[in-house]
DNA sequence: AAGGCGTGGAA
DNA sequence: TTTCCAAGCCT
């Protein structure tokens, strides 16, 4: 409802969600899965929960060509539900954590067998969907069926420990900043409100040198001002990532190379890969004809490749034209080997 | 519940 | 160069 306020203009400074939504509907990021706000449409669950499984740990510039390849490709869950497995993967290459692109298609086929080929328009309905969590529940169901979710991602959470001077560490935290917000969630704007957040979050309380004097919600900010705001939320230190060593192959007989298929769980699961040996702590004693360097989340990784004639005579895998191997889905620590191989032919 | 799980851009 | 870290999920 929409009562009129007698309240003198300084109360404003207590309308939280009123200031980040003014401010939202002048500022709003352009997206391509998202609807201008005061549009009055409403988006597709489906392109709404593709792009939030996107943008899980990745950002909206590697997002974007990704989710057009996607939808265009796969404009509907069902289209997407009777997709190949090889063909999901390929085109989730380079994007990284595979796992999603795993549970993406999972997802899909359980909307179309389960749901009757649609979304469940509630957060517990959304949240037990596989690759769906806590964060891209509550985003769903607020977004896509404006549900008062309260929407809590890595920018909320920055924005509220800020706001409310909350200096218990992560992940710890997270129950009091769901506390916080929780109040604060407009019944009429939910999926407004988690946007706008994290518009918010992401270019103007930044977590370095934040932009307080563009903040809507800056006049009763209890960090604003404060020399340590950087340091909020407090995060657990990280630990040191340890060097890691491997070998690759390059097996190539008649403009072809072997390609293999990765275990589905562990590291690249699923992906296709060149063959190898595992990874360890060692380097190899072998020399080889290139070398990359690759970091992962939690090890550095140094990868010689080795030139081989032929794939062990039990192995699985497929002989791939080399002229079309950017079609392969490599992820990208095997596409820095490849295009080394490039350089030397030249 | 703490660690496994990618990548590329910014500072 | 190194470090940080981005619309987290799963086990």
């Amino acid at each position: 409802m929409s009562v009129q306020t007698s309240e003198p203009p300084d109360a404003a400074c207590g309308d939280f969600a009123g200031r980040l939504l003014d401010w939202y509907d002048r500022s709003a990021r352009a997206l391509p899965w998202r609807v201008p706000p005061g549009s009055g449409r409403v988006p597709d669950p489906y392109r709404v929960w593709m792009a939030e499984v996107m943008l899980q740990q990745t950002t909206v510039a590697a997002v974007a060509g990704y989710y057009e390849r996607f939808t265009a490709r796969w404009p509907t869950v069902a289209d997407l539900a009777a997709a190949d497995d090889a063909d999901v993967m390929a085109a989730w290459a380079g994007l990284g954590y595979y796992a999603r692109a795993r549970n993406l298609l999972a997802c899909a086929r359980a909307i179309v067998r389960d749901h009757g080929g649609g979304f469940p328009d509630s957060e517990a309905g959304l949240r037990s969907l596989p690759g769906v969590g806590d964060y891209t529940a509550a985003a769903v169901a607020a977004i896509a069926f404006g549900r008062p979710a309260v929407v809590v991602d890595a920018n909320i959470e920055r924005v509220i420990a800020r706001h409310r001077l909350i200096e218990t560490p992560l992940p710890a935290a997270k129950r009091a900043f769901k506390a916080e917000l929780a109040p604060l969630v407009p019944a009429d704007r939910p999926g407004d409100f988690a946007q706008a957040l994290m518009d918010l979050g992401a270019g103007v309380c930044t977590p370095r040198a934040p932009a307080c004097d563009r903040c809507p919600v800056g006049a009763d900010c209890r960090a604003r001002g404060r020399a340590d705001i950087e340091r909020l939320p407090v995060k657990p230190a990280k630990k040191a990532k340890p060097q890691r060593y491997g070998i690759a192959h390059w097996i190539e007989r008649d403009d072809r190379l072997w390609l293999v298929r990765r275990p589905e769980k562990g590291m690249l699961g699923g992906m296709r890969a060149l063959p190898g040996g595992e990874w360890a702590a060692m380097p190899p004693a072998e020399s080889g004809i290139a070398e990359v360097d690759h970091g992962f989340t939690h090890f550095d990784l140094r990868l010689t490749l080795v030139r081989r004639e032929a794939p062990l005579a039990a192995a699985e895998g497929e002989w791939w034209p080399l002229a079309t191997l950017d079609a392969a889905g490599l992820p990208t620590l095997y596409r820095k080997l490849v295009d080394k191989m490039r350089e030397r032919k030249g």
